[in-house]
DNA sequence: AAATATCTTCCACAAATGTAAAATAAATAA
DNA sequence: TTATTTATTTTACATTTGTGGAAGATATTT
């Protein structure tokens, strides 16, 4: 998958947060507070997604809305799948580890990632006989 | 923290998995093989990492010797933290569920990943009395 | 219709990144 | 001690990224 750049993926996030198609105006409104861009510099990011078909974009009179091609779980999957691999060789413990290990998570934390964990495995579908 | 472009990280990957202060050659020796550098690239990503106080150099005749001053944990802990926070706002289990599924992780991995939590909150620092 | 406000596209430019040739310095071999 | 090899530093350049002005459309108001 094509990689975006950390504006390109603060766009794409106010997009995916506007739950559906939305105009420029829309997805600025989405933005996070400290994103003070220009116009023409939003769009721009939006022209740059549009390269790199993440969004299409279709003209409704003089504006366009922006449509997502790409689902947020996708690109998101994707892109931790990377950093895991790239930090951890894709060990996800070792990413944990590493989180605990700078006292980012506390044991409370872990102790309810593990129930939520058995939680998720319990009603996993590979569990789901007919 | 002071951020690390993709090739200034490989560098330090390399220069970490050589445990101990190394050399240019040493460091590409522990390099994957994908990067076929030019040796002044090395050298100059080395400048780079300098600059960004990630390593700190000392000659020894006419070659250097390179010496970390981040501790790998430290670095990762720090890069995993902020990508926690920018694709899911800090939420782990949001993590976890997005690999879950884009079939990145499977229903044993979760498994073996509360299991290890739970060990880990075991013998965690909080607990220890005295 | 003319003036005005909106919106988008194009162009521009600085900073960061990826990459390496050329220049320079130190060590070694002949 | 002069060549040759080995390292490093300097300089350079293309590409990507962050950012926005100017120019060009389209719509709206007077």
């Amino acid at each position: 998958m094509e990689t975006l750049s950390h504006s390109e993926e603060q766009v794409m996030t106010a997009l995916w947060n506007c739950g559906k198609p939305a105009t420029r105006r829309e997805i600025a409104a989405c933005l996070p507070a400290d994103c003070t861009w220009a116009d023409s510099t939003l769009l721009n990011f939006l022209l740059r997604l549009e390269n790199k078909h993440f969004v299409r974009s279709e003209k409704q009179g003089n504006r366009n809305i922006y449509t997502p091609l790409v689902r947020q779980v996708t690109y998101c999957g994707a892109v931790s799948a990377a950093h895991l691999q790239r930090l951890y060789r894709g060990d996800l413990k070792a990413m944990l580890g590493a989180l605990a290990d700078t006292g980012r998570i506390s044991f409370t934390d872990m102790e309810r990632l593990a129930r939520y964990l058995d939680n998720r495995a319990a009603e996993s579908p590979e569990y789901d006989y007919d």
